[in-house]
DNA sequence: TTTTAATGTGCGTGTTTTTGCGTGTTATTG
DNA sequence: CAATAACACGCAAAAACACGCACATTAAAA
């Protein structure tokens, strides 16, 4: 490999990820260390990118770092955290949207080997910057608003995906009522979802705990995981503790 | 072997491949090293290729999908602007990826009232901001390279639309090779997409003129629309001119 | 046909670039 | 503060390179 072709590399990996560690480069490229490091360190004198220990990181990562356009981020990405201990080597994991399920994409670990269903073009493009990963997104109609896709020909297909975990964003989540819409299409689509896979875990922030919408999806007990931002022990998950439901 | 066949065949390896080895050329082509560094001298002076130690890269070759930064921007918009004069109030349009289709789409008159299907998630989440845009995005595998769904999932449900245009970006057009590409599976998708669609615009800039890859989509007559960002007087032109083709 | 000039090609020589390894130093982490 | 990982620096071998020169081939001029 010419060098000017591991140099277009590098940025590659740098724009689609904004950081790469020189371990990592490495074992990619197959050369030794020192190749990398000079590689890394002609980069930056070509001004492209930003060196430090352990890698380097995108030079326009630092500037455009407050993305913070996204409600609740912090919790997000805290509930993204937690979540990601639920995926394994070679798991089938079928997600749908939302920026909470896009938060945690980005906090996968980079070697991860999985195969990805989604139904959000967005959750799609974000996971396609993991190697090792195979995307498989589901097409049909596109919501404006969810910005998902939906509608029959989304759900004959999930009728035909057997997933081993669902990862779910949220409207509303309520003790007694389970987990609740208020639309009719999005409603048939999370009920698909869930039937096509063995556990469902439903990522939901604390505030929007103990609210039910006028459609129901399913009853609390559907669900396998429930998990938010909150500590484990926190009063607002007494109720939902009593049900069958692992609270992360 | 002339010396220009030995040009010739370099070029032809260039954009077949988008690189050549010094070493590999001595063994292909049977001469001295001295013999393949003169030529590739000469054809970078004569601006066809870009030169690096080990060998020579395509000068059109930009790996990075960085969309911070689009190459070329300014020509992608001027031939979005063409092209959006052929979408009419209730078409049904089939899109590609890309970033050329993306700034096109970015230029749609907001009152447009239209059907489309596309098989990129990016150009879905762009149109879905038009009211009056019925936005269908096409579902399969995604291909991490290109961004754009593809496999046979894809080329099933393609067989099932009848569209009015399609519009394409491409990675290669030649006057008497017609359209090529690299890869087998956007060689198939492209297939797919021309079959189903009445007419077909190849939307494409200049740099991208003249260039044969290795798997071929379809003849020049099998496509309706040349867009490129050139004045339909430019030389560059001529050759196209003769087939039976319309130059925007 | 012969001469002359121009061009193309291969080889020898010396230079530069690239790369991996050894050594010792600096950061990071528990 | 000690163990580990990441780093910087210099060195040496190999590969790629540039340059000049000699020889071959070709084509036009004498």
């Amino acid at each position: 490999m010419l060098k000017k072709e591991r140099h277009d590399f590098i940025m590659r990996q740098i724009n689609l990820h904004n950081r790469v560690l020189t371990s990592d480069l490495v074992q990619l490229l197959n050369v030794s260390e020192d190749t990398i490091r000079r590689d890394l360190q002609e980069l930056v004198d070509e001004n492209l990118l930003y060196k430090v220990h352990g890698g380097a990181l995108s030079k326009s990562y630092h500037s455009s770092f407050d993305d913070s356009t996204v409600y609740a981020r912090e919790s997000k990405i805290a509930i993204g955290k937690k979540a990601i201990q639920l995926i394994k080597d070679g798991m089938v994991v079928l997600t749908g949207g939302g920026t909470t399920i896009l938060e945690l994409v980005k906090l996968l670990p980079q070697g991860l080997s999985a195969t990805f269903f989604t139904i959000s073009p967005l959750v799609a493009v974000e996971l396609a910057k993991y190697n090792n990963i195979e995307v498989i997104l589901i097409g049909g109609l596109f919501s404006k608003n969810s910005q998902v896709t939906y509608g029959g020909q989304v759900i004959t297909q999930l009728s035909e995906i057997k997933a081993d975990l669902c990862l779910m964003g949220t409207s509303a989540i309520h003790p007694d009522e389970g987990l609740t819409d208020t639309y009719w299409e999005i409603n048939q689509l999370k009920k698909a979802m869930l039937a096509c896979a063995k556990r469902t875990a439903v990522l939901c922030i604390s505030e929007k705990l103990d609210i039910a919408l006028r459609l129901r999806v399913c009853p609390i007990e559907s669900i396998s995981y429930l998990i938010t931002e909150l500590d484990n022990a926190h009063e607002s998950l007494f109720r939902y503790k009593e049900k069958e439901l692992n609270i992360l």
